[in-house]
DNA sequence: CGGTTATATAATGCATAGGTTAAATACATG
DNA sequence: CATGTATTTAACCTATGCATTATATAACCG
C-alpha cells in the first residue's frame, strides 16, 4: 500500500481507528486514555496507532511515560482533495444544476429561456 | 465490516478500485471496457466490481451480453458529511480563524478588541 | 442448435489485517 | 537500584483480501 491516499482510507476504514479520531478531534490523549473506551486489549490500540501514525492522521509526543496522540489534518486535508475529483457527483447544488441543464437541453417549455 | 462507511473506504482504499471509478466519471463502462487499462486478469476486475457494487459505488445495467457499470453518489456524499466533523482540522480557513482566536484569548495588544 | 462474446463463479495460494497473551523497553520515583 | 506504570514488540492464530487459472452462465448470432 505504497501510496498514501491508499494509506489513509485503509487507516480511515477501520471503525475503531476512525473512533480514535474522533476521539483526538476532542483534544491529545495518551494511549491508555484511547484504549479504555474499547473491549479489545490495550497492544492492539497500540498497533491500530501506529497505523494512523503510519498513515499521518497522528503523530506523538513523549510525556515520561506517556505518549500523548494528536490528530494530524494533512492526510484528512488531501482525502478532501482527492473528493473534490468527484464532487459534480456527489454535491447537492451540482446535481440541482445538472437537472436544469439537462431540462434546458429538453427544451422542457416549463423551464425558461434565453 | 457491516457499517456503510466502513465498506466505502475500504472499497476506496484500493488504487485499482480508484481507477476504476475515474474511469466510471467520464461515464458508463462494460466490464471490458474497465478492465483493458489494468494489467491484471478479467475475473479480478469482476471481483472488484463486486466490491464497488456492495459498498454501493457503482450499480449495473445490462445490454445484452454486457454489463454496464456506473458511478454512484450516495457513498461519496456519506463520506463527504463524515469529513465534516473534521473539517475545522483541514479547512485552511478554519485555520486561520483558530489563530486568531487564540490571539483574542492572548489578549495579544495588537489584535483588535470589542 | 452450436459457436462466440461477455461476465461471473469456483477452487486455490499467498500475504496482510486484526486480534490475543507474554515479554521487553522506557521512564519515574521511593 | 528496585519497583510500578505506560507503552511497544514478539510470537502466534484466524479471517480476509487480492490475485491466479479453470470452469460455468448468459445472451447474441448464424
Amino acid at each position: 500500500m505504497s501510496d498514501s491516499l491508499s494509506a489513509t482510507l485503509a487507516a480511515l476504514a477501520d471503525p475503531t481507528r476512525r473512533a480514535i479520531l474522533a476521539r483526538l478531534a476532542q483534544g491529545e490523549a495518551s494511549v491508555n486514555e484511547l484504549s479504555t473506551p474499547f473491549s479489545i486489549s490495550q497492544p492492539a490500540i497500540s498497533k491500530h496507532l501506529k497505523v494512523l501514525e503510519q498513515a499521518g492522521l497522528i503523530s506523538r509526543g513523549r510525556v515520561a511515560q506517556s505518549r500523548p496522540c494528536r490528530l494530524e489534518a494533512a492526510p484528512l486535508r488531501d482525502l478532501v482533495g482527492w473528493l473534490e475529483t468527484y464532487r459534480r457527483f456527489w454535491d447537492q447544488s451540482f446535481d440541482r444544476l445538472d437537472a436544469y441543464l439537462k431540462e434546458l437541453q429538453k427544451g422542457n417549455p416549463d423551464e425558461p429561456r434565453n
